[in-house]
DNA sequence: CTAGTATTGTGATAAGTTGAACTATCACAA
DNA sequence: TTGTGATAGTTCAACTTATCACAATACTAG
């Protein structure tokens, strides 16, 4: 039931759905289309089917999918169920901004701390957390070996931010940091990278004026 | 010289090797080689090459590219050498913190203006910039074509932030907002989307000790 | 009960991406 | 000037991913 290997653009689509699946339960819908799931993100409905089909045959033909139970099975498929925690290094602008903007609408996931090296930052406060040195995630992936560390810190000081964390226990790290990092192996880091995104904009941008065909 | 089409990959690729060049150029270096590009970016030598070779021939055998003459082209093929004004929409936690960050690293963008649609914030000021009312946007869609809109508005308001940029202009944005948005055709839409990002971490993590083969 | 409609699941196919090996070119030193 | 080593550019095949079209199935109305 469950393939040897699925892309990480599948795992990010059925990321989407869960998304999907959770507003529509707010909604208090029961039942949902594979179109209905394509719509919103903006794919084909036949994509969509492929991709659930890909671990069972959740649907019921003629009428679609019951949404609580398509949620469950994929946050099963995904491991959110029980979502382990984040903590956030950097207590600057992006790091504060991330833990009061507190995760809403990611399906459980929760903030566990905040942290920095900066020794003029410890002990601050930002909604509800005290700003602790990075040595204190210790504690944390001891209890959490699952712990998801968010790098937000200075721009050049990300590769060290990893390297701490990593030494700590860290195995999943999301870094805000522009600058290439390189992660032992074995951590699974991944970037939120405003800046590639900007590029792919005002590329797509120019193309689209610049009359190719 | 130009291909008719080329893969977003690429593309988000190209975006990577100009932040790796431009820290080369901060660095003092004068050449690269493939081999350095790849293990910055994580990505094999040859898949350097290609894309770059998609363009043309920049490279200089036996020694490696011109750091700052491959730049100059990448940018160029971007489309960022005069990058369009970044606008922010929502003038909450994210936003702010975005304004505040500056950009810094992405090699010229600028942020161009705050909005938000809360009266009780226009006016505010953060980081030099004052909040202005959305509508405000028009201006500056005006002075600059290509502006890009960055929404981070409260969860639930997006796609009302979305049609209303769009209805002033804007044809390239950026949501920090996880709820699916319907961008109407012509408008380039992207998301910055930490849930997923979790969601990924966590599957992979969960899976490594799965025991999957 | 039957006909009609809606929707899923999937085989087949097309498109795209990656990897490895090969060739051409350049720099440098003797 | 010539030989050697390093590195870019190219090609082809294997692999992966996306798309299409349709059969199978379930629901609905009468």
């Amino acid at each position: 039931m469950i393939p040897a290997r699925v892309s990480e653009k599948t795992i990010r689509r059925l990321s989407h759905y869960a998304r999907c699946l959770r507003l529509a339960m707010l909604r208090g819908e029961k039942i949902v289309t594979s179109q209905q799931l394509a719509d919103n993100c903006g794919i084909s409905s036949a994509a969509v089917r492929r991709d659930l089909s890909t671990y069972g045959e959740f649907g019921k033909q003629g009428s679609g999918y019951a949404v609580s139970e398509l949620l469950a099975t994929i946050q099963e498929i995904l491991g959110v169920n029980d979502p382990p925690g984040v903590a956030v290094v950097g207590a600057g602008n992006i790091g504060c901004a991330l833990v009061r903007s507190g995760l809403e609408g990611t399906g459980g996931y929760r903030y566990s701390g905040l942290f920095d090296t900066d020794p003029g930052r410890i002990g601050c406060e930002c909604s509800g957390f005290k700003v602790r040195p990075v040595s204190d995630l210790a504690d944390l992936v001891e209890k959490d070996e699952h712990l998801i560390a968010v790098i937000a810190v200075t721009p050049g000081e990300g590769q060290k931010a990893l390297d701490q964390v990593v030494s700590l226990g860290c195995r999943a790290v999301l870094s805000f940091n522009l600058e290439p990092l390189r992660p032992p192996e074995g951590v699974d880091l991944r970037y939120v990278e405003v800046s590639t995104e900007l590029d792919v904009l005002t590329h797509s941008m120019r193309r689209r004026e610049g009359g190719q065909k």
